[in-house]
DNA sequence: CGTGGCATGTAAACGGTTACATGATTTA
DNA sequence: TAAATCATGTAACCGTTTACATGCCACG
């Protein structure tokens, strides 16, 4: 009966291979969900422990070498059924947090080249994300590997390649607004209302 | 010296329009940040009272009904430079947590209608909340309002707009793609019935 | 007079990161 | 044998949400 995603997480990676330690989990973490979510050995190593505690995954020996300090775990039936209850049930996602989007919202009461150094910033970062994504992509293309989770996968991915190339596409526009604004000439602040967003019905 | 991100924003929004109580404050962070930032009560509140006591914001009364109980605050000087500063340096964003990525991504693992109605979900709200921008958009447009902060303000709504915009196109075809998906596994006799439960390894 | 919104706060619990501690195993 | 990496775990701390408690004020 857990309820955090962490849990959650664990499962989903187990799913898909089974007979792995807290240290496989979190590298598998990193590797295959990193660009979305991520967890630490503080949260993995207690939940193993918990989830065992539960039934929902079972701890085994390597098979192979079985004299190594690393303990595996497997799901089990009614774990797997537990995370199909969860995939199940509809996703409510975080309220988001950009600390870009504040400092940019802030950014009047900043020196004029702040924002754009911060648009810099993210238009590097985006592209280098873009370039890492494309390359796996173009990796999974290759027909060698048949993986009836790719399809899946795949949509991940080019989501965040869709959104990643949406936010370049964006920073081109907006370091030239903010270049052009620069330009004009830095103005006294002032007081005013304080807006957008708000609609609030 | 604070270093929590709750002091910034406040800091923020006073440099915006002083003289706001931290119930203003959470419903200016709300109609004005609200797409990409949150704060709650029990951050607000006892933050207030650190950053008054750090001397980066003065508490006051305000003027036109003293009488009321409700304690207003203002930026100092301090407060400003300590925004600026804050400001000024790089922005880190937080690691990205997206529970819809991570069931669509565990999908197969579902039953087959599982990862559509997420998307549907998903393609749902986002609609709803480009149509929101889209209004606050045009509601800007209008020449009415000449502030300052405006062209800062409208920068991070286009880029929610953008982003958004790229979510919907990418969830059409991810929809086209599952739909299919699904038509081809009911077809499949072997893959069609229970997923890994039973069999895979 | 009662309801709803304004307004301020606190305590508990939760989720998560970080830093630390420890030791085994592999490889150079 | 030294260094890197595999591997497990814990304790402290931080940020955040939630639920709760309180009471004022305006309006019908």
């Amino acid at each position: 009966m857990p309820c955090n995603r962490t849990s959650y997480v664990i499962l989903g990676i187990l799913s898909i291979e089974p007979n792995k330690s807290g240290y496989d989990i979190r590298k598998a973490v990193e590797s295959s969900v990193g660009y979305f979510w991520s967890e630490s050995y503080g949260q993995i190593y207690p939940t193993l422990k918990q989830l065992a505690a539960e039934g929902l995954i079972v701890p085994s020996k390597p098979a192979s070498a079985p004299k190594k300090r690393r303990q595996e775990y497997s799901l089990t039936n009614t774990g797997r059924a537990c995370l199909r209850d969860w995939l199940a049930t509809p996703f409510q996602n975080d309220p988001p947090r950009n600390e870009f989007l504040l400092k940019l919202f802030f950014g009047r009461e900043a020196a004029p080249g702040v924002a754009i150094a911060h648009v810099r910033n993210l238009q590097q970062k985006n592209e280098q994300m873009l370039a890492t994504m494309l390359q796996i992509e173009a990796f999974a293309h290759a027909p060698s590997t048949q993986n009836p989770h790719q399809p899946y996968w795949m949509l991940t991915l080019s989501l965040g390649i869709a959104l990643t190339r949406a936010a370049i596409e964006w920073g081109k526009s907006a370091l030239e607004e903010l270049v052009s604004m620069d330009a004009v000439g830095a103005q006294d602040p002032q007081s005013a209302e304080v807006g957008p967003a708000a609609g609030k019905a």
